[in-house]
DNA sequence: CATTGTTTTAAACACTTGTTTAATATTCTT
DNA sequence: AAGAATATTAAACAAGTGTTTAAAACAATG
């Protein structure tokens, strides 16, 4: 009978911390198996190699890193709150997975990344919930800024990651203790909800 | 008689541009050694190892990543002005030297990484040329939103350099050609102008 | 030219890397 | 309980790591 943690899912436990925090090359096979506490053979013997087993995290990271979004974009709110919405959570939700951002850009500019193939279907299960057509009748509409999809998300993406992805070096420029930027966050968060609110959905 | 360029500053050429595409871990000393064409001995004679060749490289990244903002907060213009010159110029420096932010960012969260103390210096920096007092003189006189130090660069570093870091993210989600890409951040930088701009400088 | 000091090289060092192997331990099936 | 299938181990593999060494090539100085 089975474990009720099995073998193989400690050591895709460990491999994700180890991974997410350290990056592929910054970490060996034998730092994943010790930090599973396993032997370094059964890391091959589950995952056949290094690189399968990075494959298989980077993939589920990429779908976490995505699923936030997803869900807020699918309820049945105003634009403008579905907005203000989206930001809390994700500024919530990158305050629990801080090290995600930074991974999956990290990975994406490693050369033997994952081909960008696979990726575009990030786009359709966004596409899925209705957000975009929302944003483009919103826009013909005159309620919502004109501005291509790419611009949309760069700028919501850009205020809500870079405060978290930059954590180390605002801390050390502004000589911040880490409970300290984490205050910094939440304030930041209210300027970031008021600024992309105020700019995307102009009033008068 | 010394060479034109010395083999020191061969090697230091390689390292810089090995080390900011691929990382301190990322590389070997001898793909280093290879990229200038030399020796793999002669890297540790003229740098004694790879970590002192390296925090050598990243301190010169680390000004040159501030290198830009400082002119033009020393320039004497209207704060609102200096703004929009200074995101233009971000764009444009970050174009020549689109790995910069991502290295910084990167080796900062390495657990070896420089420590702490010296970044501090990075901020007097700036301080020294006025552009925090003439914020706060702003913020006083109701000409510029109220807003800590913190925030107000997070705000601005956010927008100028996250569409640079997450090129090949968003490359692949929204399956865009390099030069697609580029011309959209030329069309981005618009728009985080405007934004920006609005926000920190309301009108009425 | 001979003798310095400096620069460059090939080779070696000990160690870590990802991966495999062959033996052992454990579990499952009958 | 016996045998087959699975899980785990320690050990080994070749290749690559950062670094050192000792000898060679070079340049400068007397």
């Amino acid at each position: 009978m089975k474990k009720d943690t099995t073998t193989e899912e400690k050591i895709k436990e460990a491999a994700r911390t180890v991974f997410l925090t350290k990056g592929f090359e910054g970490c060996s096979s034998r730092e994943i198996a010790k930090a599973a506490g396993m032997n370094v053979a059964l890391v091959n013997y589950y995952f056949r190699s290094k690189s399968q087993l990075f494959q298989l995290i980077f993939k589920a990271a990429m779908e976490d890193f995505m699923e936030s979004m997803i869900y807020v974009f699918s309820t049945d709110q105003p634009l403008e709150d579905k907005m203000r919405i989206f930001i809390e959570r994700e500024f919530d939700f990158l305050a629990k997975h801080p090290e995600l951002p930074n991974f999956i850009i990290n990975e994406m500019n490693r050369e033997e990344a994952c081909t960008s193939d696979e990726h575009s279907q990030i786009l359709d299960k966004i596409a899925e919930t209705g957000i975009f057509n929302d944003c483009q009748k919103a826009q013909a509409e005159g309620k919502m800024r004109k501005m291509n999809l790419i611009s949309l998300t760069l700028l919501v993406m850009s205020n809500c990651q870079y405060p978290t992805m930059a954590k180390n070096l605002m801390q050390s420029i502004h000589q911040l203790t880490k409970e300290e930027y984490e205050e910094q966050l939440v304030l930041h968060k209210g300027y970031v909800t008021e600024m992309l609110v105020q700019y995307l959905f102009p009033k008068q």
